[in-house]
Formats: C-alpha cells, structure tokens, sequence
DNA sequence: GGATTATTGTGATAAATTTCACTAAAAACC
DNA sequence: GGTTTTTAGTGAAATTTATCACAATAATCC
C-alpha cells in the first residue's frame, strides 16, 4: 500500500538517481540504489515494484528512464505552484530558496497578515494576508505551506481551503483538522531537534525508523 | 521498544500539555491527549507505560506532573547548546528562531565557509568554519546542525564528529556516514513537500503513517 | 550454444507497530 | 458502604512494514 513512507524514498531515489545520472551512469542497480539512500535493495525493488516500475534482469535499470517514471510519479512532469503562508523565519527561509526552482516546484507568493512584510517588487511578492483567497483562486494554486504561530495555523488552514487547496505542509505544532480529500503533512522541527537530543542523551546509535 | 517515532509522539505530547496546562486543566486524559496529538488512547498509554509513566485509574495523568517527566526524558532539564553549519536559508532561519530559548535549546553560533556571512556581533555569532572544532571542543557541543549543501555534508559531518559531536540534524538530502554511537536525523524539506503535492495528484485523503 | 553469473521480481516470513478489548482500581454517587 | 462509572494499564490480536530467500531470466563467458 501507498503510504507516507514509501513516497518518501520514491523522492529519495530521485534524488540519488540525478546524482548518479549527472556522475554518467546510464544504469543502476537496486543495490547501488539501496545504499545510496540507506534502504535495502529489496525494499527497492519492492517499492519500484509497488509503482509499477520494472528492470531488467542482470541489466538493473536504465537511469534516465528510472529518473523519468520517478519525475511522473511526483508530479514534475509540470510546475506544481505553491505559497507559503507566515513569513517568519522558516516562510523566509522558504520563500527565498532558489533550488525549488529546479525541481518542478515555484513557491509563487508568500502571505503576511504583518504590513510590514509585505512587499510586491520581490521575485516572488509577498502579499497581505487579505489577498490570498482570491489570489488562490485566480493561480488555482493547490499547495500551500503553513508557517504561522500555532495559534493562527487552523485558522489559515481553514481559509486555505475553502479558496481550493488540497494539500498542506504545516510547520505548526498542531494537529491541524481538514476536511476528507485534503493532504496534511506535518514537519515539526523543534521535535527533530529533540529526538537527536533524546538519542544523545540515551547513547542511542542511530536513529531507528523514518 | 523506544524509536524514533515514539520519541516524536513524546515531544507533541508535551507541547499539547503545554497548552493544555496554560489553560490551566490540572489533570489530563489518555483520550484528551490522544485526540490532541492525532493518535489513539491506547497508543498515549502504551507510550507512557514504555517510558514508566503511570497515572491514576479514572484521574488520568496530572499535568504538572507528567509534563516534568516529558521534560527530562526529552532533555529539557538542562540547556542543549547546538550549533549550525551552513548559514544560507535554512540555517539563518534556525539561527534566529527565537522560540528554542524558551525549550531548553540554545542555538550557540553559526559557521560558514563564506567570509561575507561572518558576523561576531550577533545575539548568536556567526563564526569562519575554521574555528568550528575549537569551538566545539571548548564549548563542548553535543549537538550540531547541518544545513549546508549536499556536496559539502558529508565532511561537515565528519569534522563535526571528530571534534565530539554526537548528535546531528541533518537537512542536505544525502544520506551521512558517521560512526556508531553518532546519531543522525535527517530532514528533507523537499521530499516532504513533494510527499504533499503526490498525495495531491493521487487524489488520496489523508496521509498515512509518520 | 551451453554453462555461468548477476540481478530482478516476488511469495513467504519475520519484525515492528498499532489497535482491541478486557481487567483492575479509584472516584463518584446514592 | 455498596454500586456504578470512569479511566489507566496491558496482554492478545491485527495490521503494517520490512526482510529473506529463491525462482526466473537476461547477459556474459568460454
């Protein structure tokens, strides 16, 4: 089954595979694969296998073809488009990463309900918080990224959509309440600075799971 | 057994019984908690349970209580110095998140390779890389941050190492070699919103698992 | 072209994680 | 003080996830 888990190694494959494709490899083996991103190279094949995505046998895969399925698969066949609402620190941080960029991804505005941060001229304008229902309906933007104090996250989760954004990635520490269809993911930093802190603290070796 | 997810549920629990405890409820529930965090009762208990936290049969758990051993299990009855590598996006928003004083983490200093990125001035400075072993051998740091670019990670990794940290964030999507007894948590920003925009195509509801 | 080797694909198995469902005990009620 | 109610604690069961191990097959070698 298609879980959280599974999609994330698919985009770790990519990732490893445009390495390997930029290196000059034309094919690449589970293996290779499996150590590249700490997996096992039956969990690779079983998660190629999961998608539909088939070798050959002896010859491994083709990487430029891998890299293609993969490419579909996490839809960069076209420009997903994306804002981030909350331009503190990580919305920044966000908002001005280039690498996105290249990777099918264009953060297309930031949203701030403080005047202070609002400024049109940016490459990538950030906007008062008041614009954004129609500026989500105008883009038919879909992702949208929240980066509020937790206070305001439901609020802004719930205004996001009903102007018609289906999937979410929350960087407040609260379990946000969506309707069904659509996609919350939470990334919670300060917890994953804890757990290495909790490891540490118990000589724990590496990290298990993930 | 302890992994990395359950110590993660452990740092929501103790932020939803932050809450809850500012709201002044001087006893908490397995379920309360439960629905707070998104997971179930049981689960909540069992967690407890592995950890030797127990409560009282129909009082639930006392907040004060329970959130002081949340607190030492999680570290937190000590400061955690920490230190960042790499000073670009993500590194400066974790350099000036102001939100980890107040839970037992202190960001200590930044490093970076580039001259123009230094500044010693700072509330929390920002240091030539250089100087980085000594620093953490004389400051003694435990706990290092890694947000520079993939090429780099691997040897900002073992220098980190080598001068005695034992515990790393890792946010450049390669995966680290470091000895046993080191522990590394990776988080890729990337992959996760890419995790979003995939459920998003499949048209699937909620995300499964994390 | 037959033998050998390397690697995929996958059913079976194992391990890990979560949920179920019930017991026990404490509190509240009458 | 007994009865009822509520909730923790936890073995057992179910589910999910990962690994094992081997058959099938394609390339290579001789």
């Amino acid at each position: 089954m298609v879980n959280k888990k599974v999609v994330a190694r698919l985009s770790s494959y990519r990732t490893a595979l445009l390495r390997f494709h930029e290196l000059g490899f034309v094919k690449v083996f589970s293996d290779t694969l499996a150590e590249a991103v700490g997996a096992t190279s039956a969990q690779v094949r079983k998660d190629f296998s999961l998608f539909g995505i088939s070798g050959n046998k002896k010859g491994g895969y083709q990487t430029d073809i891998l890299i293609e399925k993969l490419q579909s698969l996490l839809g960069k066949d076209r420009v997903q488009p994306v804002i981030v609402v909350g331009i503190g620190n990580i919305g920044t941080a966000l908002l001005k990463y280039r690498g996105f960029e290249d990777e099918g991804i264009r953060i297309v505005a930031g949203f701030d309900l403080d005047p202070a941060k609002i400024n049109r001229k940016l490459k990538v304008p950030v906007l008062p918080a008041d614009e954004m229902q129609d500026f989500i309906r105008e883009q038919r933007v879909t992702i949208g990224i929240i980066a509020v104090p937790d206070a305001a996250a439901q609020a802004v989760c719930d205004t996001l959509v009903a102007a018609g954004i289906r999937g979410i990635l929350n960087f407040a520490p609260i379990v946000l309440r969506a309707e069904e269809g659509v996609v919350v993911n939470n990334v919670n930093l300060q917890n994953e600075l804890e757990n290495v802190i909790y490891f540490v603290n118990t000589l724990a070796k590496q990290i298990k799971g993930k």
